[in-house]
DNA sequence: TCCCATGGAATTGGATACAATAGACCCACC
DNA sequence: GGTGGGTCTATTGTATCCAATTCCATGGGA
């Protein structure tokens, strides 16, 4: 009886952390979801660089845990993209190759867009002021690390408006199959510190307060398409040995 | 020494039926990739509707194993968005509502489009003779469920051409999403038997044929939308109670 | 000197057994 | 008669142990 109509949602990350549900404890219940995010933080962060082979028993140890909840989290980790796992060999931090970046750039270019249109109507005054915030808290971060970690803020932020779950779970996707890879670029040009992202940003917020979807949509496409074709130009940042990656 | 540069590409499904590499044996290597893959054909047939309960010991039993191999085929399934996983409570057949769906069908429309464009140049004649084939069978078949199968086959074929692994694989996971949907919905057109698809599949071999990708592009943008619209005429496929759901 | 086969060790995959949580049912109480 | 609490069962989550596979190194041969 019980057996029907339960779960609507598909209980998917929305926009930010993933599984920042579940009331914030997660003590006892799910060793799996919390060996899980403290893996995806790793690997988000560059901890865990791109190609890094992913021991059972280490991350056990680590956490605390036996082997099992550590097999549940690379499954977990894998669904989202984030490591490869090849049956009997082991799990690797997932690793993209230039085209296969652009593919993902290609992909956001297409559908950034309808999320940011969707995220609009939700988009309270507060909001977009904490964006202007955000903004301007990214012209002087110091390095790439604080700098990628406000720019993800605020993009999220300018995402939250949106009711949406399979769109919202996409982008989310996206965005972590590339974090390490923007993370690198942004770690060449740590001096100089591209002035376009900061007007795009502020253009983006611009629009959004004007409520024209229309306009924000383009900002992003170009944006993302932009970020895409200066990512092509640094094909040292795929294949080649990470200098750290042992 | 062995942990830098070991598995370049994520070893995604592509876009046919999952996990058809391994060589094909895959005995003992791997269970959980065995169960999973039945559990997505029966979820993707209908066989286990949206909404219906997964019992891990049932499983288990079914397919001769322990309960470790069914959990690990439960979490890729639900990475693949198939099932709904609530910790300490359950698993289900994930279920969309109307909203969602529309989600997902945007998605198809923005990013399939992308697809045809990269699979057009590795169509060799042959592929488009065989899709033409399959558009001929298409408009005798008997069931829904052989129309679905061969329209599934028809847009496998059409996306073989491609080379792109993200790409692929975030249009087979909408596809496998929307599926059970897709079914219900030409479940209701049984009889009369929409005309319009077989034009559009005629009309998108022929654009392929004459290497047009743009015109391929729009042909498959005004299926998906076409389809989208059509779906939102039907709200009775969600939500409510499916008759055998028990 | 290079290549291939064979051994061992390390690591992953799976089965059984135990603990903990969530839901359901029943009963007492208001 | 409705509601709250309590217990009980079914199901899931985890730990420990064992088997299978893969990778690496070493040794023999061409």
């Amino acid at each position: 009886m019980s057996d029907t109509a339960v779960p609507r949602t598909p209980s998917k990350p929305v926009t930010g952390r993933p599984a920042d549900r579940e009331g914030g404890a997660g003590r006892h219940g799910n060793a799996s979801r919390r060996i899980a995010d403290g893996l995806r933080a790793a690997i988000l962060s560059g901890e865990l660089p791109p190609g890094s082979r992913i021991r059972q028993e280490e991350v056990a140890a680590q956490y605390g845990a036996s082997r099992i909840p550590v097999r549940g989290a690379l499954n977990i980790l894998q669904s989202d993209g984030l490591v490869t796992l090849i049956a009997n060999a082991g799990a690797w931090v997932a690793q993209l190759n230039l085209a296969e970046c652009e593919e993902a750039y290609q992909l956001r270019e297409q559908i950034e867009p309808l999320l940011i249109s969707a995220s609009l109507p939700g988009l309270t005054a507060e909001k977009l002021d904490r964006m202007d915030d955000l903004a301007a808290r990214m012209e002087r971060a110091a390095t790439p690390e604080d700098f990628l970690h406000l720019d993800r803020e605020f993009h999220d932020l300018s995402y939250s408006g949106a009711e949406t779950v399979v769109l919202a779970d996409f982008v989310c996707r996206l965005w972590n199959m590339t974090q390490q890879y923007r993370l690198a670029f942004y770690r060449l040009f740590e001096e100089q510190g591209s002035e376009i992202v900061h007007d795009e940003h502020r253009m983006l917020v611009r629009a959004l307060r004007e409520g024209d979807a229309d306009q924000a949509g383009l900002v992003m496409r170009g944006h993302i398409r932009r970020t895409r074709q200066a990512l092509a130009q640094h094909p040292e940042l795929f294949d080649g040995a990470r200098p750290g990656a042992s």
